[in-house]
DNA sequence: AAGGCGATGTTTTTT
DNA sequence: ACATCGCCTT
């Protein structure tokens, strides 16, 4: 029922092997192998290396290599390790090999996330490294709420020096597995050279909450094998084969990880693609992959080339994009496909055009009036860079009443409203739980200010107690007064009653916690979870402050209590239900109804669509500028791989485009076209005019829009020197005063809009009639009559006399 | 204690 | 532009 059911792996062991020996039959899951394929299957033993390509049978042949492995007898499936990142990709592997065994073997114990897998290792060695084994895993908030309350005490600025920064860095310190005694000393500038101080604070703080953040659970693990040989080697001993997916994306402290398991028998297979490596970032080293061969001498690297996904013209538009990296192993794609359509590419005047184009293209490809096929909206995608590229679709779409969906938005239990009623949960389980008593102690209101709650913490931690009982003291003493004293008071014996049904819920269930059950006899009634769930909400008011807000968001938030708690029913108790929400944050509810699909790059790996939009495609955007800044040349090589990633994403048509202008954090910034743009092969490239604009002007400025293709005799670099795309960049670069602009098809001569002076009287199509009030480079402040003061590029007004001709 | 206002910082995201 | 956040006012 949970993802890492503790039906548990190693007592599964003690059922005979030859049970499980499954007598050797016609090898179904090797039928449609390619020879590359089976090679990565058939190469079982020793270390190996899957360079999968987009799109080229890894997960094929991944599952089949786990099957092959217990056909041959090699391995018993919980004597499998297979580590995915994503809860997703473990639960699809689990399928697909559940599917090619073709009956119902009990599950892969040991496939799971490096988290999960974690979780599941450390709850057993918890004591090495100083925690109960029933400790919790800690979010975000939760993490960042704690640094806090360390930086304030040890008296530095926390607006100069800011929590999530100090968690950034000390979540980077994990990825490398650096402990705080390990941080290089040069590393912990800042925070007053105290930087390392508050990590050691930080860990101790977690050790007496008896919990862990995310990075712990891996790094612990790595711990624990490091200092203990013997539990080392019965885990090295277990797991006889090891399988690693996206492998190009493991951290240092996963490697070490990996590296420990497997120095035994070496029987470690790692698929990846160096080429879709896009989250450095976050501490990901695409040199785990590259160095593979130093690793493990002897490596057996095998190379999946052939693509089943997309035409020639979109593999060889990706594959010119990746070749201008550098330090890549080398991978060439091939497709037996034929041709299909040339990647387009098409430049629009504004963000907002573009979203209006891709709009309407999305429509003339689901009618098929496109002569390129008919493509159901579900066959669709945007992929974006950056999020809030996102908005201008959204927007778009919900004027012309095109069904979309929105992929990777705000998990579930990230949501507010959840978080609040989670904490109100861990309260009930565990009354001693200070940071969800934190959160929730205020809320909804009780009056409850930042001088309560300063003397609730006072007075717990001079007591030595949790926050709960420091607060209950408080009551006691009297030490807080008027309309604040009888809420907490209600507040502390609202956790004491739910605290008390939850033990009493433990018995309905069974009580396989010993300790549990020996305080049974004093708990009432036991309740339901599912119902104390209800009761918890409704008696905290918690309910009832949503009930009675007024904002638009609050029937959604309702909602989504109402789904929490319909959630519950599929676990057995409050604590399970909280022991695994921490690690799984399912994406729930997604209706495969016919709606286009929009979503970050990041977001688009691994999925695949037989029609991509790709918009945005512009210098600083994307590539972004703040990777360039940040990381160089890695940055940008890294971007260059996200370009990869996007386009491979594409089956049949892929769409990229940009835009000379878009607001930029409120400010119109005129734009240049990315630079990958430049390193698209032009054979495999069509270049598409976008409607409204004809002849002389812009149409013909921007990226030689008259011709419909690229000249193929024109290289890329010719591409890049061609007249009419210089003309665009030097337009762009030296940012006339007044452009030309295109509006409701009509295209204005720039020749006939002079340069605005103050005092002139223009039009704006959206704003109206307006005084030009103010001059900065290519940007007016107009003080419109009905919009107020605004500043708008040049490009965007006209003079007001000219818009009187204008037939709006 | 709570609501309103100006300074601020804006990628990508899993667990 | 826009949301978030800390501070300031009531």
């Amino acid at each position: 029922m949970s993802q890492y059911d503790e039906n548990d792996a190693f007592e599964a062991a003690a059922i005979p092997l030859s049970q499980r020996a499954v007598a050797a039959r016609p090898a179904r899951y090797m039928d449609d192998l390619n020879p590359e394929q089976r090679r990565a299957v058939e190469a079982m033993d020793g270390p190996v290396l899957m360079l999968a390509g987009a799109g080229t049978g890894k997960t094929k042949a991944l599952t089949a290599r786990i099957v092959h492995l217990m056909r041959m007898g090699r391995a018993r499936p919980n004597e499998i390790l297979a580590v995915t990142f994503t809860n997703k990709a473990a639960r699809e592997m689990k399928e697909r090999v559940g599917r090619l065994l073709g009956e119902v073997v009990e599950g892969m114990p040991w496939m799971g996330t490096f988290h999960s897998l974690s979780v599941k290792i450390l709850r057993r060695h918890a004591e090495l490294v100083g925690l109960k084994s029933n400790f919790t895993i800690l979010d975000t908030d939760d993490q960042i709420r704690l640094l806090k309350q360390l930086i304030v005490a040890a008296n530095i600025d926390e607006k100069r020096w800011p929590a999530r920064m100090l968690a950034g860095m000390i979540d980077g310190w994990k990825n490398r597995a650096l402990t705080p005694e390990r941080v290089p000393s040069g590393e912990a500038a800042g925070y007053n050279n105290r930087g390392t101080e508050l990590y050691a604070q930080y860990q101790e703080r977690l050790r007496t909450l008896n919990a862990t953040d995310f990075g712990d659970l891996l790094l612990h693990c790595v711990t624990i094998f490091q200092t203990h040989g013997d539990v080392l080697a019965q885990y090295q001993r277990w797991f006889r084969y090891i399988l690693v997916d996206e492998y190009q994306d493991t951290n240092v402290c996963q490697y070490l990880w990996l590296r420990l398991l497997a120095q035994g028998h070496r029987n470690i297979c790692c698929v990846g693609d160096d080429d879709q490596s896009i989250y450095g970032w976050r501490g990901a080293e695409v040199g785990n992959i590259l160095r593979f061969e130093k690793d493990f001498p002897g490596a057996v690297v095998i190379k999946l080339e052939q693509n089943y996904r997309s035409t020639p013209h979109i593999l060889a538009a990706a594959s010119g994009v990746i070749s201008a990296n550098a330090g890549r192993l080398g991978k060439t794609l091939w497709t037996e496909a034929q041709a299909g359509e040339k990647v387009r590419l098409i430049g629009h005047w504004d963000g907002e055009e573009e979203a209006r184009w891709i709009g309407e293209e999305i429509e003339a490809l689901q009618r098929g009036t496109r002569g390129m096929g008919t493509y159901g909206l579900e066959d669709q995608a945007i992929l974006v860079r950056a999020s809030h590229q996102m908005r201008a679709f959204e927007d778009r779409f919900l004027t012309i009443g095109l069904p979309y969906r929105v992929i990777g938005g705000p998990r579930f239990y990230e949501r507010q409203e959840i978080r609040d009623a989670m904490a109100y949960f861990r309260l009930a389980v565990s009354p001693e739980d200070d940071l969800a008593f934190e959160r929730v102690v205020n809320l909804p209101k009780r009056g409850l200010g930042d001088k309560a709650q300063a003397d609730i913490q006072r007075t717990a931690r001079m007591a030595g107690v949790s926050l709960h009982e420091g607060a209950r003291e408080l009551v006691a003493s009297g030490g807080i007064g008027g309309k604040g004293a009888g809420q907490l008071r209600a507040f502390v014996e609202g956790i004491d009653r739910w605290h008390a049904l939850t033990l009493g819920a433990a018995r309905v269930v069974g009580g396989e916690d010993d300790a549990l059950v020996e305080e049974i006899g004093a708990a009432p009634k036991p309740m339901d979870h599912v119902r104390l769930a209800e009761v918890i909400l409704e008696e905290s008011g918690y309910t009832a402050m949503w009930q009675n807000d007024k904002t638009p968001e609050a029937p959604g938030r309702l909602e989504n209590l109402k789904e929490l708690v319909k959630a519950l029913e599929q676990f057995d108790n409050l604590q399970g239900f909280l022991e695994h929400v921490s690690l799984i944050m399912e994406n729930e509810s997604e209706e495969a109804l016919e709606k286009v699909s929009i979503m970050t790059l990041h977001a688009a790996k691994g999925l695949e669509f037989p029609v991509v939009f790709l918009p945005g495609w512009e210098d600083g955007l994307f590539p972004s500028q703040r990777s360039m800044d940040e990381s160089g040349l890695k940055g940008l090589e890294e971007e260059r791989r996200l370009a990869y990633v996007g386009i491979t994403r594409a089956e049949e048509v892929c769409t990229i485009s940009f835009a000379s202008n878009r607001r930029v954090y409120g400010q119109w910034q005129s734009q240049l076209p990315s630079r990958f743009i430049d390193e698209l092969p032009a054979a495999h490239v069509e270049v598409l005019t976008p409607p409204g604009l004809y002849g002389g002007g812009f149409g013909a400025a921007a990226v030689s829009y008259g011709s419909t293709s690229f000249d193929d005799r024109v290289g890329k670099a010719d591409v890049y020197n061609s007249p009419g795309w210089r003309r665009m960049q030097d337009r762009a670069a030296t940012r006339p005063v007044a452009q030309p602009r295109e509006a409701r098809g009509i295209v204005i001569d720039a020749t006939a809009v002079s340069a605005f002076a103050e005092g002139d009287r223009v039009f704006h199509q959206k704003f109206g009639y307006g005084i030009v009030i103010g001059i900065e480079g290519d940007k007016l402040e107009v003080d419109f009559s009905k919009a107020g003061v605004k500043r708008v590029v040049a490009g965007f007004v006209v003079d007001a006399d000219q818009a009187d001709d204008l037939p709006f």
